[in-house]
DNA sequence: GGGGTAGATTTCGGATCCAATCAGTGCCAC
DNA sequence: GTGGCACTGATTGGATCCGAAATCTACCCC
């Protein structure tokens, strides 16, 4: 294990959040990982050791292995027999062809949802892009583009579909915080115009208009993340 | 728990099954309930204690918890805390929804794996189509087609771009049952049709074609099954 | 000095026991 | 007669203990 800062010492932090949740053990220590991990606290293919966990959380065994699994449902973590539990390291093909998925999934998503979405929901997402644009911590920036993104699919609430989307996001998250981190800043400017481009479509209900904005907006950041070796670790 | 015919009762056949794979316990217990779900023995909505099923498996109840986890990733199972697992019924609009999804997926999933199949994976497709022609049973039918598509898609070995076209097939796996046993059968000329046109795309290695072929042959299919009330319970 | 193997340690997988929660039932009050 | 409540049986969730597999290490042989 490397000498990062925040890993093997039970903070605070980690026992507030997890005694935070309510509801079942299993659920409570999944939450907490899955936070672990889409923050980037746990990168690309490192291990996830039961015990430790189990004991960081003062939880046992068995509800960790419970949560594992159901991360591994959510694409967040994969699992090799007598091997234990890895965050999943996506090859720079395997995060193209992720992407190329999105393209295609994600448009539809919109186009079920669009119907679905009242002034209320337009709203919110009109403030979630203010507060994009406002934003200067790459972070932030991170979880609210997430945020925005999925909102507008949150008024279809067929869940095989916003299941799989969301599985898309998570297993990619990792990749685009490397790319955001890198350089990904002088992008910005050209993501909010695309941002709101979609949210346009959305209020006028615009559905072909919303899906080509957004597959282009896809495609569009597929490209420029093939184009930063970095992201992939490699650069030497 | 319905009189339904094998259930309830251990019979040879399961434990037969069971014992004859290998690998780890809960493993051996995912693939046993994998094939019972897939095969029609348990029905959507139906409840999968686990008592029951690691009684009838020899094993405890641990493995049974963590083979449920797994089919969950799989989209075969659903769980809800204090109530256990089921398998998920879909409705209506969810299964038309579904087959969106694998108008988008399946090409892109096809376009992938057509440089990467060989004279060989030709040969051995062309072979599964022949079979698809000679057969006269629906159950065979069913997985013969299943094994066609998917095989297809073998050249392509990203992960999870499979995983998610394989989830969806499961997913959906009862609802073409009862769409091919109820009328489906008038249809099979059409299929076949289909399949060879996409068969000879695929052997000629034009992408535009296959892509084209296929995204029609879901598409249709997605619009026929819709027009069978019975498929979801409704023909009250 | 390098590679391979055997032992020790670590970590995961499974069994059993106990606690928590839910559903169905019957009783009582209104 | 109906609605609500408490109780009981059934079922899942969690803890602890034990066994099995993999990894790491140290040692020996080449």
């Amino acid at each position: 294990m490397g000498p990062r800062a925040g890993h093997g010492v039970s903070t605070d932090d980690d026992l507030a959040t997890f005694a935070g949740t309510g509801g079942a053990a299993s659920v409570r220590v999944a939450a907490y990982l899955r936070e672990q991990i889409l923050r980037g606290h746990l990168a690309p293919g490192e291990r996830i050791r039961q015990e430790e966990v189990a004991e960081r959380l003062g939880a046992s065994r068995l509800p960790v292995r419970e949560a594992l699994r159901m991360l591994e449902a959510e694409g967040l973590t994969e699992h090799e027999p007598h091997k234990g539990a890895r965050v999943p390291r996506l090859s720079r093909h395997e995060v193209e062809v992720v992407y190329k998925m999105r393209e295609r999934l994600e448009p539809l998503a919109l186009l079920e949802s669009l119907p679905l979405l009242d002034d209320d929901a337009h709203a919110r997402l009109a403030d979630v892009q203010r507060r994009i644009e406002d934003n200067d911590d790459l972070d932030r920036f991170l979880e609210l583009d997430r945020e925005f993104h999925l909102g507008t699919y949150s008024g279809c609430h067929i869940d095989p579909l916003n299941a799989m989307v969301t599985r898309l996001w998570n297993s990619t998250q990792h990749y685009r915080r490397a790319f955001v981190t890198l350089g990904g800043r002088d992008r910005m400017w050209v993501v909010n115009s695309e941002h709101r481009l979609i949210l346009d479509a959305v209020v006028r209900r615009d559905g072909a208009d919303a899906e080509r904005f957004l597959r282009g907006h896809i495609r569009r950041t597929r490209i420029e993340l093939g184009h930063h070796p970095a992201v992939f670790g490699e650069e030497g």
